[in-house]
RNA sequence: GCCUGGGUAGCUUAGCGGUAAAGCGCGUCCUUGGUAAGGACGAGAGCCCGGGUUCAAAUCCCGGCCUAGGCUCCA
């Protein structure tokens, strides 16, 4: 039984302590009041709702006792982390389970997720289809109501309760270090040691499901056993688990891979090669059009397009210091008595190009662009899709700069990841990652590209997090994380100052005091890479591409045969745009199907109606249509709408 | 790299020891259609690759390749 009633008054005379509560009051309790001791004096009510607390944002159980100064909040059935305490109790009764239909399983770690819980086990032979059986067993743990109960054993005890778990024993150990007792949950004949908290009983769980099965090594080490992990979720109620799953599926129709698949837009084969994406004409398209926008932004601004091989002799990479530190993740190759390497960034050629000639002041900035096809040897499970592969596109930038020059250059830059966004409608998130332990570099150097990008980001009235020592070595950075339509972020734009490169390749440039001085580089990407900015677009817009970027951007759909001539005709009008005419011997029932299936932005309608008139009807993505169109009307709008870059079709959406 | 699934027609999938199936797409024909699937017929498959078990393998076993998810959010 719990003996967590909240003690009375009597020794009052005890030293008290005070807790800070969420509304910035203060609370004055006993000095060994615990987190439940401390609901119980806010109120009764609350006191019997807790089932967990927060001590300066830490999760605890109720049981915990509070300490002098603690920012305290309380947690109830009401509260937004009460889902994962829950959770955790739901993984108890899947070890539990576990443990009922296999013998000889070795127990390891159980925490929850922000998804769900996961519980990992060794000697457990298991497939997803005894995974409906676990289900139930834990649906029956539930049912059975079994009140958890917390224990506070000493080491010594827990030692001998454990010793048949050889990865528990293994946690105590490192637990004895810090405290002379640990604790215990269990629920009915199943225990575990475990820090908490956990709900009251396993009632209380509402409902579970379970995911998948998975390896994972002890500790994430490599170097240790993989065991068997089983993933699954829990929610407070039947249907926000419906909901859960019905959010899952969605993502799944949005992926990139499936819809890259349905509308052709590339393919990675089994005989090219994994993680070597092929573009189709429909893919590269887009691509294309991507190229462009970035190459109008770069002259803008005023780059200069470079090219360099693939290629290059491991020379280059020595000098630039990647092959001390990246070899692992480089394609190297011995061609005759020379050795080779595929290039993984670049930053290398360019600085190379830099270092052919001498520059004035005056010259600088330079700035060096280009689409450089790069690649890096992931590991293979870690390829996925167009997410991650081994040979991509990055839309490469490298300036060299005056030191003066830094700020008023990374704001252009950042101008542009602005335009960029914008265009494309995209959630993003900023963050400036500073110094690093191991650096190159005066520290007077790193202090003033630190509080430069700092400036720049405070004046663009960013909302932007400080990753402390989380810099290259080589310099400070701005990197923006792209968030896709299932809420996961992934690397895009960046900003990189560098201090090394220059220093390696010996660049200079002489100042006005006709002195050698070394400029600054700054590397710079603004989709990051083609691929992964694709990816996101594929799952951002569905599919659903804006005009500009729809591989076929108008198909014409003629009613019936005899209409096909005009149908053509009408084609030609529209010939400054990817149109299509869809003869194909079908109902136009089917035709405007097709249309929808394959995501085509507009679709112009042509019967005897529009033949006799020489007009269209314009059918939009929405279903919404219009009739009696006069065609220059139209074309004027896909004019503006595809120069504007707009991100949905809005010539029926005007009014 | 390691763990667990998966690889069957252009696409999506069924079949899981006994003559390779369906829907979509494609072709031909009928139909000439007015706003999200008209009908008939037909072509199309070294069942990922290599070994093995068996009278018999897409199916079972071993190895490989590719692919999906996972590999600390620490009791």
């Amino acid at each position: 039984m719990s003996e967590s009633e909240p003690e009375s008054e009597a020794d009052s005379d005890a030293e008290g302590i005070v807790v800070v509560l969420p509304d910035g009051s203060e609370l004055a309790v006993d000095a060994d009041a615990t987190v439940e001791d401390c609901a119980y004096e806010i109120g009764p009510g609350l006191g019997r709702d807790t089932v967990a607390g927060k001590l300066d944002g830490d999760l605890v159980a109720k049981e915990e006792p509070a300490y002098d100064g603690a920012e305290l909040e309380i947690i109830t059935d009401q509260s937004d982390e009460f889902i994962r305490v829950m959770r955790h109790s739901a993984a108890h009764c899947l070890a539990q389970a576990v443990e009922r239909h296999y013998d000889d399983v070795d127990l390891a770690i159980g925490p929850p997720t922000d998804e769900g819980f996961y519980y990992d086990f060794d000697n457990l032979d298991i497939d997803e289809d005894d995974l409906p059986e676990l289900e139930a067993e834990m649906e029956a743990i539930i049912d059975d109501d079994y009140e958890i109960e917390r224990e506070e054993v000493s080491i010594e005890d827990a030692e001998e309760r454990l010793a048949d778990e050889p990865y528990k024993l293994e946690l105590l150990e490192e637990l004895a270090e810090e405290a002379d007792t640990v604790t215990f949950y269990s629920q009915g004949e199943w225990e575990d040691l475990c820090a908490g908290p956990h709900v009251d009983s396993t009632g209380e769980i509402g409902a579970v499901k379970l995911l998948e099965i998975a390896g994972a090594y002890w500790r994430g080490d490599e170097e240790n056993t993989m065991q068997t992990r089983i993933y699954g979720t829990a929610f407070e109620d039947e249907s926000d688990l419906e909901a859960f799953l019905e959010r899952k599926e969605e993502a799944e129709e949005r992926d990139h891979r499936k819809i890259g698949n349905e509308m052709n837009l590339f393919s990675i084969q089994d005989v090219t090669g994994p993680g070597l994406p092929l573009y189709h004409p429909p893919g590269k398209t887009i691509l294309k059009e991507l190229e462009d926008f970035v190459e109008t932004l770069n002259q803008d601004a005023g780059y200069d397009y470079v090219e360099t091989p693939h290629v290059f002799k491991t020379d280059l990479w020595h000098r630039s210091g990647h092959y001390e530190n990246y070899q692992d993740d480089m394609f190297v190759f011995d061609v005759g008595d020379d050795e080779f390497g595929l290039k993984p960034m670049n930053c290398p050629g360019h600085a190379a190009i830099f270092q052919d000639q001498s520059w004035s002041y005056r010259d600088l900035p330079i700035r060096y662009a280009e689409n450089g096809k790069v690649y890096r040897k992931e590991q293979r499970g870690e390829l996925s899709g167009l997410s991650r592969v081994w040979a991509f596109t990055i839309d490469d930038g490298h300036l060299f700069v005056r030191p003066d020059q830094i700020e008023e250059e990374v704001e252009r830059i950042i101008e542009m990841i602005f335009t960029v966004l914008e265009t494309f409608d995209l959630d993003y998130e900023v963050s400036l990652a500073t110094r690093p332990e191991k650096s190159v570099g005066s520290d007077e150097i790193w202090e003033r590209a630190e509080s430069t990008l700092e400036s720049v980001l405070e004046e663009s009235k960013m909302d932007y997090e400080i990753e402390a020592g989380d810099g290259a070595f080589y310099g400070p950075k701005i990197d923006f994380g792209f968030e896709d339509a299932i809420g996961r972020v992934w690397d895009g734009p960046t900003v990189q100052l560098d201090f090394n490169m220059p220093e390696r390749f010996d660049l200079s440039y002489v100042g006005e005091d006709n002195e050698e001085h070394r400029p600054v580089m700054i590397h710079r990407g603004i989709y990051g890479s083609y691929e992964r900015f694709f990816m996101v677009l594929i799952e951002h817009y569905e599919g659903k591409f804006p005009l500009w970027l729809a591989p076929e951007q108008v198909r014409v759909l003629p009613i019936s045969d005899d209409n096909l001539g005009y149908a053509h005709r009408v084609a030609n009008e529209f010939d400054e745009f990817r149109v299509e005419v869809d003869d194909r011997d079908s109902t136009l029932e089917r035709k405007i199907r097709a249309a929808h299936d394959d995501r085509v932005p507009y679709q112009i309608i042509v019967g005897d109606n529009e033949e006799e008139d020489g007009t269209i009807s314009v059918r939009d993505r929405f279903e919404d249509q219009e009739y009696n169109v006069e065609i220059d009307a139209f074309r004027e709008h896909l004019d503006a709408e595809r120069d504007e870059k707009r991100t949905e079709p809005d010539f029926l959406q005007d009014e």
